[in-house]
DNA sequence: GACTGATCTATGATCGATCATAGATCGCCT
DNA sequence: AGGCGATCTATGATCGATCATAGATCAGTC
């Protein structure tokens, strides 16, 4: 491979899928528009191999689909598709919630410190991981890795960067909730799960 | 390739990862053993690219990790991990109760025969895929495509397998809950959710 | 012109080989 | 003997090429 790595030395398909995630949520690749493996491998100046790992894992996000012999076409995301996850977010993170409230048992220092981050950011791209953030310490708070990893796999980043393009989902106005949700962790509510649920949910269109 | 196939075509990644699962459920590989991709290919008569592909998704089910440059072994899942699984699956399951209950009006028949078969059924797997059906029905019937993605992901059919070589957690037993559920189901209970919830943490040890 | 089948083309799936890295091994110096 | 590199080995990561399949295109028959 000559033509210029164009990328540095950190593990190929890790950067290529940045680079079509990237691509995807900027609008680059337009939905319904086939995505060529060779096409990537020739841009980026890698193999094909690296770039099918790449699609995998935007597969299991549900970026792509894939079809057997047929390769891989950008999702044509309806708003259905954006509102499926709030269900399955409010469910993982009730769940999460809830067992977190023992182990935390009165210490919201880390909650309190991703409010105050939110308050202080600036730009919405800021606001919007701040506020993903204190969703994703409520998910590690609950010390379960297996939720962990399935929280994560939800690529909520990229799925509400979609969601904002769609239509101005706005995020701010919700900093009071995590205000309240902090205080019931803090006296251990054992409410505080229907209160996560509750405000996931209240993202949903 | 000549080393007889060994495999019949129908897409060389999809069979091994069955053979790889298999032999994980089976104990052919125990868990921390190193499963070495030029191995398998060679045994299998196939190259490393489909056994890599394999591999990744044996890692997106968590039934092995991998660290880079350094290859993959099978996880040594602790009693920890293999519970885990339930309060995720309680949290998924409940949120699809809540959601099909709408969808089913009252319609039950495919829960229904899903417990026919399962009281028909005679050897110990033949139970477990029928008692996991039922669930899966729920989860299909929530009619939430990301719901049902996260939960297939989950891989319950493997780690309900591995729970039961592990020790006996017996599926039996449980018969009436599902008959209870689906009565719930059929008048439109909205406490359904919750009854999921606690049928599924009820497997838990 | 319309239908049927052979051929061509694009591209995913797979292959065999090479590159790169992490440990293991060996040899030298003190 | 012990410490410290150089070298070797196993193996994952990546590559360039080939195989196989789904559609598209074209040719022949009626």
């Amino acid at each position: 491979m000559k033509a210029t790595p164009a990328l540095v030395r950190t593990g190929l398909g890790d950067q290529i899928r940045q680079v079509l995630i990237d691509g995807i949520t900027s609008g680059r690749w337009a939905p319904g528009e086939r995505i060529v493996e060779r096409r990537i491998a020739a841009e980026l100046g890698v193999s094909q191999a690296p770039v099918r790992e790449a699609l995998r894992h935007l597969e299991a996000l549900r970026l792509i689909e894939t079809l057997p012999n047929r390769g891989a076409r950008v999702r044509d995301f309806t708003d259905e598709d954006l509102a499926e996850v709030f269900p399955v977010r409010a469910g993982l993170e009730e769940t999460a919630a809830d067992l977190a409230v023992h182990r935390m048992a009165g210490q919201v220092d880390a909650l309190e410190a991703h409010i105050a981050r939110l308050a202080a950011a600036t730009d919405p791209g800021e606001v919007m991981r701040h506020s993903i953030a204190f969703h994703r310490e409520i998910v590690e708070a609950s010390g379960n890795r297996l939720l962990r990893s399935v929280w994560q796999s939800l690529g909520i980043e990229v799925w509400t960067t979609l969601s904002l393009r769609r239509r101005g989902t706005e995020l701010c106005g919700k900093a009071a909730e995590h205000t309240d949700i902090t205080e019931a962790f803090r006296r251990c509510d054992p409410a505080v799960g229907r209160m996560v649920h509750a405000h996931v949910m209240s993202y949903a269109p």
